[in-house]
DNA sequence: CGCTATCCTTACGTTTACGTAAGGTTGCAG
DNA sequence: CTGCAACCTTACGTAAACGTAAGGATAGCG
């Protein structure tokens, strides 16, 4: 149900992907992505009238990749993770502001915030990481405790 | 109603603790504990009358938390975590076999079965680890680009 | 233009991991 | 022995994160 799936399409072009396909490139079901969209996490295009076919991006799979990895990967809420992601919806809006600001302090501004919402994740990760580390040593130590207490048993 | 608490017990003897101040060393709550303890994944005091208060050793303790540790750290779910520590209960019974297992042989076994399953926790903390360092560098990788871009600006 | 796979909305169902309330019991201080 | 805080069991409630089913519309191929 996927090796005919060879169709006549150029590989690199940007055919727009339905739902199914975003799913499965991802790695997760349609209700997912529907339910993520019916909570905020994400945007779901704007201009699309009720009824009618949902259409994504590379991009928009690429978003929908981070969040199910930042979702496995921290064990925060999807509440959280809305909160966490909105500065980046706006940093996305701010791209497109970027082609249009035409002063320096402008873009400063843009890339600062973009700054800090980067920094706000990495504390999240880098505190996990860290606590993940601690308990690797941790179970590495008690692992050393055994090999030694064999190693008493040989002599 | 936690200062008042200094009785007149030697600070270092083995006093039985009640299922409140169990739950409060871990941070926690009793219905966790006792949940905890319905889905098997707390022991849950074998010869405890029904009816009876549950009583804990500072042991029990380190097991809660460790626990709740897991369960933050890692995404489990409580059964998957069941699961996982399974072993380990079953390591907390050959302890109690260690002192009568005479002969070599059964002392070698049971270390060696001690070292898989932490073998397996390290492994899966491990894991979890090397996913979050590579986050990390990603994120940080996007933070340089963005000092650059900054740089750029001062040009 | 028709076919049909895939999509749409709506809405109720399910699992996990507890919260909370009720009504009774235990255990320790006084 | 008595009081009362903390505990007990039982059982229903709940929030999050989807699953699933029904009934109908869409879209791309032929």
């Amino acid at each position: 149900m996927s090796a005919k799936d060879i169709h006549v399409f150029p590989l690199d072009t940007e055919r727009p992907l339905r739902i199914g396909e975003v799913a499965e490139l991802v790695g997760t079901t349609t209700r997912t992505i529907r339910y993520y969209e019916e909570i905020g996490l994400l945007p779901g295009s704007a201009e699309r009238e009720l009824g009618k076919h949902r259409c994504y991006t590379e991009a928009d799979v690429a978003r929908v990749r981070e969040i199910v990895r930042l979702r496995d990967l921290l064990g925060l809420s999807l509440e959280q993770l809305s909160r966490l992601l909105e500065a980046e919806s706006a940093r996305a809006d701010l791209r497109r502001e970027w082609k249009v600001a035409e002063s320096g302090a402008q873009r400063r501004r843009i890339l600062d915030e973009a700054l800090e919402h980067v920094g706000t994740q990495l504390e999240l990760v880098r505190d996990r990481r860290v606590e993940l580390e601690q308990l690797e040593a941790e179970l590495e130590a008690k692992r050393s405790s055994l090999h030694e207490r064999l190693a008493e048993l040989d002599a």
